[in-house]
DNA sequence: AGCACGCCGACT
DNA sequence: GTCGGCGTGCTC
């Protein structure tokens, strides 16, 4: 058993299967599948991942591998298979799916440097310049002062050497400690020290009660000491120094008071039941726990949670970008206290690397997280649980492509455990598998203390026009407003910004500055008053005629969250206004920030985009106001009424959702579209049979899934005609009942100068699909290799652009 | 993905 | 003749 079968850190097609490795003689029984090892690779030396052990290769002449980089696999076996599964399933690379499974800070580095091997003075002149610091450099700089040929040259005579380093992203943490190296002596060494040497007396005698090492900070801190008092003794030999690991622990300052079980409502209790039985019977389930917004769900978490834990088991716990929901944070570690890991994307890499370390290392056993937290390695998994399981950032969308509600089914099969999605407003998908009964469906029909649902208001905004109101205030909306900052109670404003970011237009000819590179409008942005292209990062300044007519009425139009503040301040100059928007939290801990000054109730009104859809839960809020209800529904997507509605009902719900009753205002401009009109009433049972109807209709999912087959190449021609081909090969291979749609070019036709072309795929069992994408990327790999092709392969998408 | 190898045109 | 372009194919 001395060979290792070896994926490798290479994601293209020629490479992804296992390359086999001899295991030298002091490694074996040391290597095993799921380590990471460093194995020369042509000249490079590159990261895998082991998959395997074996005691002969088909390979003849087989060569040795480097070194493994963990002390233990860091891939245990269920994740190894789940990673084939992914990439069978999303039809990507074996070591994309593997990088996925793992933070980012496990990623490899690659370092090219050169070494020197003869003398300095033998160098070549102009390479000896180089080498006058150390005795190696990295490439890059290298090749800044000196051309290739010349060190291709000095490579070949073997006067330096060209080397590739892997290199860990991240490091552990250490921090220095202190320790005793002989306490048997302190007392004589106390003793032996000058009577002035108070201070220094003072530590020796802490070290006399204390065994192990502390660390050197803490030892200042509490004999209040400087490090010099420290230094001294270590000199002396009396005390060591050493590094002690730590976390990064990015909730270190923060305090969660703990909270006990509380008593469940009838409903909860009944919901709860099922689950329980679940996690007794070690049974394999899906619920979806169907919730309308304020009714308890998470308390129905938090309980079902205890009962795994008291078992020794694990759960997960999905939640949609989680620096979202601080609340929701403080809610599981008030419960769980320090068994909880926390996985999101506010954390920095280090950060995320040792939560996911203590998940490792079983110091945990509750992960929650974004979409990635479902790889979380646990590896007796209770339960898994998705919170508002419609949100589409549970689907990934880069390779590997996948939904992080199918991998948490994969793994809750294979540790026959139950998986709960929870929602107000469940995908399409999910409802109709729980009406099919293939989900279990668990309900809270009520709001936790009674509380109605809020009030909604339909406003048509096209009658407000006519009325002679052009502001994006409706007359009701303003007064409500004024109302609330009267009785001092608290507004949320929420603004639909997809398709609403400011375009620039020309007010005399229409005309609208696109991106040079990309078929879509640039955006204006206020605090650097630049267009920027969202696609491919173009930045322009704004033109100060129009290019098409020179006329000078150029101005940017729209309604981003700068503007609707500005606007709000000259109507509501009394007003105290937060926005939160991209560029109000992109600094790090800002998100929280703004919502704990609004929760302190410094300001009178949230303005925000997306982001204050979820999760809110404030006493004071009684008013919510939508902007705009209808931007999202132009887009070309099936699913955006569906997004319309499930968006415009879980805002509502952030309203009333305690003592006070809360009221709701959407203005809209499609006042009679069944999604906004039942938004209106939260009917989500009479909005999901209507669009079901219309999904059979274009046979669109629940009803047919559907894959698509994104073409893009620089030269438009080429992409038209390459799509065209597969378009024709895939609907050769497919049976009558599949629909082959296409090649159409992709709702952004160019993006970064790539012309696109695209084939929809719907179908309802297709065996022989997922063979023949496998083999149009095949077909077409070397194009893809060289030619400037690529073809990107989404099964189930959500974004069809 | 990198990198070597190899086969063609334009230069000291 | 050699330097340097990039098409082709391989990496255990």
């Amino acid at each position: 058993m001395n060979v290792a079968s070896v994926i490798v850190d290479v994601p293209a097609k020629q490479t992804d299967k296992p390359f086999d490795y001899l295991i030298p003689e002091h490694l074996i029984e040391i290597i095993k599948p799921g380590m990471r090892v460093i194995v020369p690779f042509g000249p490079r030396k590159i990261q895998g991942f082991v998959v395997g052990i074996k005691a002969e290769s088909d390979f003849k002449s087989l060569k040795e591998l480097i070194e493994p980089m963990d002390l233990n696999p860091i891939l245990n076996k269920e994740l190894l298979s789940l990673g084939d599964w992914l990439s069978n399933h999303t039809l990507s690379y074996k070591i994309s799916a593997y990088q996925a499974m793992l933070p980012a800070a496990l990623k490899a580095k690659y370092e090219k440097k050169l070494k020197r091997i003869d003398a300095i003075e033998e160098l070549d002149p102009s390479i000896k310049l180089l080498f006058s610091d150390s005795d190696s450099i990295t490439w890059e700089e290298a090749i800044a002062h000196v051309s290739i040929r010349t060190l291709q040259r000095a490579v070949s005579e073997s006067s330096i050497e060209l080397i590739y380093e892997v290199k860990e992203r991240v490091k552990k943490k250490k921090l220095k400690a202190i320790y005793c190296p002989d306490r048997a002596q302190l007392e004589n060494w106390k003793k032996s020290l000058p009577a002035n040497a108070a201070k220094q007396k003072e530590v020796l005698s802490y070290f006399l009660k204390q065994e192990g090492p502390v660390f050197q900070k803490e030892v200042e801190d509490i004999l209040e000491v400087s490090s010099a008092v420290i230094k001294g003794l270590v000199k002396k030999e009396m005390l060591s120094e050493t590094y002690l690991e730590v976390y990064r622990d990015p909730f270190a300052e923060r305090q969660f008071s703990s909270t006990v079980p509380l008593s469940l409502t009838e409903e909860q209790h009944n919901a709860i039941i099922p689950i329980w039985n679940s996690v007794e019977q070690h049974e394999h389930e899906v619920f979806l726990l169907y919730g309308v917004t304020g009714s308890g769900k998470t308390e129905v978490y938090l309980q079902s949670i205890q009962r795994v834990l008291e078992q020794g088991r694990e759960a997960i716990v999905l939640v949609p970008e989680i620096s979202l929901t601080p609340q929701m944070v403080t809610r599981f570690k008030g419960r769980f206290g320090d068994k909880v890991a926390v996985l999101h994307s506010g954390l920095s890499a280090g950060e995320k690397y040792d939560e996911w370390r203590k998940i490792q290392r079983k110091e945990v056993s509750v992960a929650v997280g974004a979409r990635s937290a479902i790889f979380a390695p646990f590896e007796n998994l209770g339960i898994i649980i998705i919170d508002e399981e419609h949100e589409t950032s549970y689907k990934q969308e880069e390779n590997p492509r996948y939904h992080a509600r199918d991998v948490a089914i994969e793994r809750a099969k294979t540790y026959r455990c139950p998986v709960v999605l929870g929602s107000a407003t469940p995908a399409l998908e999910t409802f109709a598998r729980a009406q099919k009964d293939v989900y279990k469906l668990l309900k809270l029909p009520k709001r936790m203390n009674n509380q109605a649902l809020p009030a909604v208001t339909i406003i048509d905004m096209r009658e407000e026009l006519r009325e002679g109101n052009r502001s994006m205030f409706s007359r009701v909306l303003l007064d409500q407003l004024k109302e609330r900052i009267e009785k001092k109670e608290q507004t949320v404003l929420f603004l639909n910004k997809r398709g609403h970011s400011s375009f620039v237009m020309c007010r005399d000819c229409g005309y609208v500055i696109n991106c040079p590179n990309c078929d879509i409008s640039l955006t204006y942005h206020q605090y650097s008053r630049q267009m920027k292209c969202h696609y491919c990062g173009h930045e322009d300044h704004v033109p100060s005629v129009c290019p098409e007519c020179q006329s000078e009425h150029i101005r940017y139009f729209g309604t981003g969250t700068q503007k609707v503040e500005e606007e709000l301040v000259k109507v509501l100059p009394e007003a105290r206004v937060i926005r939160m928007d991209v560029d109000t939290t992109s600094r790090k801990g800002a998100h929280e920030k703004l919502l704990n000054q609004f929760q302190e109730g410094q300001a009178d009104i949230l303005l925000g985009t997306q982001m204050i859809a979820k999760g809110l839960d404030f006493p004071n809020i009684t008013l919510v106001g939508v902007l705009s209800a209808d931007t999202m529904l132009h887009l070309p997507d099936f699913r955006s009424s569906e997004k319309t509605f499930q968006l415009l009902t879980q805002v509502s719900g952030r309203a009333g959702r305690h003592q006070l009753e809360g009221e709701v205002i959407i203005q809209t401009y499609t006042p009679e579209h069944y999604s906004v009109e039942l938004a209106g009433t939260q009917d989500y049972d009479l909005f999901y049979d209507k669009e079901m109807m219309i999904r059979k209709i274009h046979k669109y999912p629940p009803f047919y899934y559907i894959s698509l087959i994104t073409v893009s190449h620089e030269q438009l021609m080429k992409a038209v005609a390459v799509t065209e081909k597969i378009t024709g090969w895939v609907r050769a291979k497919l049976s009558d009942e599949a629909v082959v749609l296409g090649p159409v070019a992709s709702p952004i036709p160019r993006i970064n100068n790539r012309y696109r072309y695209q084939c929809l795929v719907k179908y309802k069992r297709e065996p022989q699909l997922n063979g023949a994408l496998k083999t149009v990327l095949d077909q077409y790999q070397q194009e893809i290799a060289t030619g400037g092709l690529q073809i990107s392969i989404d099964v189930n998408p959500y974004i069809l652009m």
